[in-house]
DNA sequence: ACGTTCTTCTACGTATCGTAGAACAAGTAC
DNA sequence: GTACTTGTTCTACGATACGTAGAAGAACGT
């Protein structure tokens, strides 16, 4: 189970938002202007590079190595990546129906007009 | 996000399969004996009571202190632990609606059968 | 009071993560 | 094409989490 630490996940979230592939440059001047986390940390660039490289052996970024200054992007969308993970707590529990019922039982009232459109008929 | 590892997984599994409390020495013989994990793992009582001890310090396990081989159960049921989880990965994502969107298209269909029943009319 | 049984304390090895310097590679400018 | 600059990989260290368990302490039976 990816389970992401503090830096990672801040990266993560910077690749998911920025629509472009990033530099770990620009990542890094991104972080120290980020409103969450502690605001204004100034990492070094290979502390940057490093948690890059370990989430690209996690699977979750890929990189072009041609491009001089690497440029860094995401595998899968948040979304995507959230709704796997979901999935990937789901199938831990034997009784998979039980624990959709509980689910469903704590998402909003909104959240669940969203689940009746996407279910469909019948 | 309270992250388990293998043994504190199978202590978990074992208190959530058994219905009754169980002392850590009848959870080290249950262990030596579960068919998942690597079967026939001899462990020191005192390892399943450490751990007992800190799935106890995250919330999961409660114990009665006064019977004298205290007897530990878990707090919530396995479904609701689940459930809980799944919902905290949810609202990891800003766009709910879209990673409900991308889960319903990774249930299975008897999965989603039971999800429109719960969610109920309109 | 004594031995037996149970629990807590302390501790070590390994893995992960935040952090970054040192060393190495690849372009850029004469 | 040699020196400078910029970017990437290697190596490393401290902190925390977890598996593992011995040593020390507490409680109970007789």
């Amino acid at each position: 189970m990816a389970t992401l630490g503090d830096l990672e996940r801040t990266v993560m979230d910077l690749l998911w938002t920025m629509p472009e592939a990033m530099t770990a440059n620009e990542l890094r001047d991104a972080i120290a202007e980020a409103p969450f986390g502690e605001v204004g940390r100034e990492l070094a660039v290979t502390t940057v590079l490093t948690v890059l490289s370990r989430l690209e052996k996690k699977g979750l970024v890929t990189r072009e190595r041609d491009s001089r200054p690497h440029r860094y992007m995401s595998v899968t969308s948040r979304e995507d990546h959230t709704a796997e993970l979901m999935h990937e707590v789901l199938v831990t529990a034997p009784d998979r129906e039980a624990v959709l019922a509980r689910f469903i039982g704590s998402v909003s009232e909104a959240e669940a007009q969203t689940l009746r459109k996407l279910l469909g008929g019948s």
